[in-house]
RNA sequence: GGAGAGGUGGCCGAGUGGUUGAAGGCGACCGCCUCGAAAGCGGUUAAACCGUUUAAACCCGGUUUCCGGGGUUCGAAUCCCCGCCUCUCCGCCA
């Protein structure tokens, strides 16, 4: 969330920052809340003060075997004023708190200014689509025929939007995300971890799922859990109410989860095939770094995404999303788009963001820069290292030959055995 | 799931109703000492919020916080209730 002294001191870049984005923000009930809690608080803090030192009294003049009663009574009342006082302070400290949720992350300067998805940039292009000498077909009805993707089996033991692999389909994928992760690792320096797939509805809000979205998540009404959408969210929430040791950052960390979207009101013609399903695999990587570095390490970020789909010799395009399309908790952010020949279009497999402070701030992570230092908001950015099925889908049309079989990538063949499935 | 024990500052660990934001130790930082270091000695070392001030901040005044939430009391780290988490034993189970 924002700084609440941001919102004070420059209501108006806030409010310009949320009209880009194109979200609705009431700033001024806001800053209406944040002045009546101020004023509560002062006369809250003001009785209390003079209830600390009117209980010492007391307790001095207990000690001294004397009467107390008449200031027992009268510290009594002062009491119950301030509990009034403390009631309606908690109670506009709550309201404040849920329209803070709900005010998006300001776009970075440089974003530029868009309305909507038709709005966002190609900023460069990586490879050459390829070229057959025959019509590429779409990945479903390669996967279906090859036995790779059991659509069917998959909407009889889940419903539709639920997918099995199987076969050398099984295999392609365990190796796709074999491979990522030891790219991420060995070559790219971070840290694996492996996390819960189920979270708290603090953790959904600490990265910005929650409040808003909640009808986009899986939940598990009995313990108040949810699947996650991404492993961003246990990830980015590993360190969160800690003040983490300036020297140890940038934290680089990587991990691959299943994730679990509702895609409610997403069903139809745009996605055919596994382009958009309800759960689905993903290797994502985060970072948590210094304030003044956020920027430059999403550019390294991005690049570190775009080897992936490099090594995996995938053509693809690089975006730069405008400011209405932008995530509600980014500040800047790059789609990798990786093209897809047999349904004839780019899909997106990567999306790289800063977040600056504002996940810290929901989170209450902070880093000391040294020893005595004050406690600063840390910055968080994530990325897609990549999505599993839509990389598949780049893969099962890109490598695909006139027989129906698939050609394995380069970057694969060792782990797959063969050149061809 | 059942029974028991426990959750205090960066860490360890005192503290059972009134100068305890919290003894002591460790760690860290600063200074002295030293050619330098270690040892030793002295000092410093929580966060948030409100107010004041400011270019911004520090300082200063106040409030809150000893897992979280309620309660008792003039006053709660200390007493009571609920919840969460950790550990031990039992049960169950990949």
């Amino acid at each position: 969330m924002l700084d609440i002294r941001v919102i004070r001191d420059n209501p108006d870049l806030v409010k310009k920052g949320t009209a880009l984005k194109r979200v609705e923000a009431d700033v001024d009930a806001i800053l209406a809340l944040d002045t009546q809690r101020r004023s509560t608080l002062t006369r809250a803090d003001e009785l209390k003060s003079e209830r600390n030192t009117l209980s010492a009294e007391v307790g001095k003049l207990l000690k001294a075997r004397e009467n107390a009663d008449d200031l027992k009574e009268r510290v009594r009342q002062i009491g119950e004023e301030i509990k009034g006082l403390d009631e309606k302070a908690d109670a506009i400290d709550a309201e404040l708190r849920q329209s803070l949720l709900c005010v998006p992350n300001l776009p970075h300067e440089s974003v530029p200014e868009g309305a909507g998805e038709e709005d966002n940039r190609v900023v460069r292009h990586w490879g050459e689509k390829p070229t057959f000498d025959f019509t590429p077909r779409p990945h479903w009805e390669i996967g279906e025929e090859r036995g790779f993707i059991r659509f069917d089996q998959g909407a009889r033991v889940s419903g539709s939007g639920f997918i099995v692999y199987a076969g050398a389909g099984a295999k392609l994928q365990r190796g796709l995300i074999n491979f990522m992760l030891d790219m991420h690792v060995d070559r790219h320096g971070y840290r694996e971890v492996q996390t819960p797939f189920l979270v708290t509805r603090d953790a959904m809000t600490g990265t910005g799922q929650l409040p808003k979205f909640e009808d986009q998540a899986y939940r598990v009404s009995e313990d108040d859990l949810f699947l996650i959408p991404t492993a961003e969210v246990p990830v980015t929430n590993l360190n969160r109410e800690e003040i983490l040791n300036g020297a140890d950052l940038p934290l680089n960390l990587v991990c691959h989860t299943p994730c679990f979207r509702r895609e409610a009101g997403a069903a139809g013609r745009e996605n055919r095939g596994i382009t958009r399903i309800h759960q689905f695999d993903k290797v994502e990587m985060v970072k948590v770094v210094r304030p003044e570095e956020s920027y430059e390490q999403l550019d390294i970020l991005l690049q570190q995404a775009e080897d992936v789909l490099q090594a995996l010799g995938l053509h693809y395009r690089v975006v730069e999303i405008c400011s209405g399309d932008l995530g509600f908790s980014n500040s800047r952010q790059f789609d990798l788009e990786v093209w897809a020949p047999g349904m004839d279009r780019y899909l997106e497999v990567s999306s790289c963001s800063n977040f600056t402070d504002y996940q810290a701030r929901r989170m209450n992570m902070r880093f000391r820069r040294e020893a005595k230092a004050k406690p600063e908001f840390v910055h968080t950015l994530n990325g897609s290292g990549l999505a599993l099925p839509r990389t598949m889908i780049a893969v099962l049309e890109g490598y695909q030959q006139a027989d129906g079989s698939i050609r394995v990538p380069e970057a694969l063949r060792g782990f797959m055995g063969s050149d061809a499935i």
